[in-house]
DNA sequence: AATTTCTGCATTGTTAACAATCTATGTCAA
DNA sequence: TTGACATAGATTGTTAACAATGCAGAAATT
């Protein structure tokens, strides 16, 4: 209650509205408030507004979405499933916080995944593919250009995920989506210099390898990337995290 | 009751009992009780001894597993998230039946994935991982030779998942087990011919490209086994799905 | 006889009360 | 003052009763 009624970390996001029929893929056949209350808080980590080891305790959720306690608890075991959230027994749900293995698997498995996507896509894209990431470019430019830093993480990370939408495939999409979300947990506690998120304009040279279809160019690019995200990691030992922060000021350092 | 009393579907899987560590990474976090029984669905439809659109009714499942309806209801909403399960509002749940499309989008999110896995064994792959992967083709051996059909469609399938499991990822190695699930379902659905999801010896043959160093060979290898087992679909067409029969002996053919 | 409507039963969905566990505060003793 | 301990409050986990929906069989009408 307190701190979702003071900061509300669960704004309706900018494609909540637009793309509404991508949302069906994701999950099949799911109640829509408990949809709402997944992507809501997919979302906030996207953007980094929810830290990692940020309790969501029920009655928070239950008031902030207007729901019932059944709906919270499915929402949470769905995000649970999905590596976002953390269930501990009898202490309750916490954002996520991945050990240095789990970031490790996650960037091992989104190098693979997506060198795969981008060497598919050089074989073939469909047009409406292209103006879809060439849009999507323009408005990470756009952002950057107003300095909206919000906007620049949210749209850094859903990059990769509109890479996988070109191939038509909700299964694709969604792991994509899964791993980009972790990844945002992983540099939120990994992460050293504030550029380890988002490098200026390599999304733009990616596009321009895929269409000018050579593929080598295009698995380099994405794996320089990525490469270049995970090793501005420092997976020895996790920074700014509050929790801890507090335990240091309180107990021995 | 009456259809798990007979005939019950989840039998303790010989898996169940040997690797358990491995259980840990599958879903992180679980009740014990839930898991087993997500994990046991998961392998009758694996075995094929679950057909798609068979109603799970939460009081047989409750009396199967001796739990409460809670544990089921969760271990159903986690199978649905997998695409292994249907929920129908107020209708209950079902195995899932797998469109035409799905079946398209998994057998290429497949393709891609497990191609990207054995291209990346052959660059590197423990002495374990062989041995394991060796051991594992001479179960599926011995179990054709004792004409044990049962184990012959459960290893055929976990094969590719133990592909998985050398990358030592829990990430790779959920989603492939998943997609394994479902193409189980796929096959049941469109299957047209009886060896369509167990082709003899090329899983040995895949293993031999792997452990040779040649990438180009081994992503043919697994290329051509996918596509040998999606080619003998039919998915114009859904075949002996009892439903549908009933339907079309009491109504209009 | 066939089709439609109605009624009873079975199953699922939801809510609320209860039980169990953890956290934090305050008390007491050293 | 510091430590352990105990108690009160809050939060999560579980169960059971209730509500709502769907399904099947019977009755009635055409």
């Amino acid at each position: 209650m307190q701190l979702l009624t003071i900061f509300n970390p669960f704004p309706p996001t900018p494609n909540e509205m637009t793309n509404a029929t991508d949302q069906k893929l994701d999950t099949l056949r799911a109640d829509p408030d408990e949809q709402i209350i997944v992507d809501r808080i997919y979302s906030a980590v996207m953007e980094q507004k929810l830290a990692p080891r940020t309790k969501l305790s029920e009655q928070t959720l239950c008031e902030t979405f207007g729901v019932g306690r059944m709906r919270v608890r499915r929402a949470l075991l769905l995000l649970s499933s999905q590596g976002i959230v953390e269930l501990r027994s009898n202490r309750g749900a916490f954002i996520a916080c991945p050990s240095p293995d789990e970031a490790r698997e996650v960037f091992e498995a989104r190098l693979m995944i997506e060198t795969g996507i981008v060497r598919e896509l050089t074989r073939e894209i469909s047009t409406a593919g292209v103006d879809a990431l060439r849009s999507h470019i323009k408005e990470e430019d756009d952002a950057r250009a107003r300095n909206d830093q919000t906007e620049i993480i949210r749209l850094s990370g859903e990059f990769h995920v509109e890479l996988a939408k070109c191939h038509n495939n909700s299964v694709l999409t969604r792991v994509v989506r899964e791993l980009v979300t972790r990844s945002s947990l992983i540099v939120a506690l990994f992460g050293t210099n504030k550029d380890s998120s988002c490098p200026d304009d390599e999304h733009a040279s990616i596009i321009d390898a895929i269409v000018s279809g050579d593929p080598q160019s295009a698995e380099d690019n994405i794996q320089h990337h990525l490469l270049h995200v995970k090793n501005s990691l420092d997976l020895k030992q996790s920074q700014n995290v509050e929790p801890d922060l507090a335990k240091i000021l309180t107990g021995r350092m």
